[in-house]
DNA sequence: CTGTAACATGTAATATTATAACAAGATCAA
DNA sequence: TTGATCTTGTTATAATATTACATGTTACAG
């Protein structure tokens, strides 16, 4: 019904997507998605959750990776800059891009209980921050926009 | 023209229009604007640009308050429990609401050369949210929009 | 092939941001 | 004035992030 990671889904399916997709955009665009690199994005989308450094530093020390915090910073900053993970401000936590195929501007939805977290492609609010910013004649590089609440499975798990 | 603080404006009637503000909202609702509180609240107001806390501990410091991070966290704390200040996730750092009246749900612009943060408000923004959510079966319990970029004045004068 | 420039990784050290825990003082209601 | 509650001060420490430098790897020009 709703396609995001809230909703049931295949997961390694899921996953194994995104993972392809980076192969394929590191083999055109020349990306060097490099062991550290790769096994960070596996890490990251093993959960729909946001994880901190320290914590992919963690899993990424268990499989034979460096264990100084720059290990994980470097790798999720390439992440991030290539647009195949997202930094989820709110949390101080990183999180696999679930579109990485699309350009898209997401509106994380963090579910305060679970603290799974889903991209909704939401090119209304897009919209409007273009309009309202541009009112105040502010120029946009970057938007960020995050929600917290709910997710339903928490929601009705509660009620 | 613009009414958001990147315009020019009498910053001095700004700053007291917003703690006289918190005067009343003492008040009327019984809060204890205490000194370090009311003295935090002054050090926001006294630029537009979003402070660190240990930027706000450094001054109330000097204004003779306890040195130690709590003593700013707590006043901080304070001021965006009562909506008299926001917290930017985006910079780890606090700006005083300039906005206190009216209850309202902000999109920051923050303007990454100059550091100046203003509020506008966007209810179209929200409700772009409040349907992208409502499609995911989100139930939203905050909302946090950050955008990055330029504000006319360092625009203007870069280019 | 080699030398070299650019990029990537490992590691140590440190900076920055934030919280927990507890003692002491202030405020207020009964 | 006593106790309940809130506030402040202070110590200590946790969590997050960066700088700097040494070493290793890759790509590609010659």
């Amino acid at each position: 019904m709703h396609d995001t990671p809230f909703a049931d889904h295949d997961h390694s399916h899921c996953a194994s997507g995104v993972l392809g997709h980076a192969d394929k955009l590191a083999e055109e665009k020349g990306l060097r998605l490099t062991p550290v690199r790769r096994a960070t994005l596996e890490i990251l989308l093993a959960e729909h959750r946001a994880l901190g450094a320290y914590e992919v530093l963690e899993q990424l020390q268990e499989k034979g990776f460096g264990n100084q915090p720059p290990v994980a910073y470097r790798a999720l900053d390439f992440l991030v800059e290539n647009g195949l993970a997202h930094r989820v401000q709110r949390l101080n936590a990183f999180a696999a891009c679930t579109q990485p195929a699309k350009q898209h501007r997401p509106v994380f939805m963090i579910c305060k209980t679970c603290e799974q977290v889903a991209e909704a492609d939401a090119s209304d609010v897009q919209d409007a921050l273009t309009a309202a910013a541009q009112q105040a004649d502010f120029t946009i590089e970057r938007a960020n926009v995050e929600v917290l609440g709910q997710c339903p499975t928490c929601r009705d798990t509660v009620e």
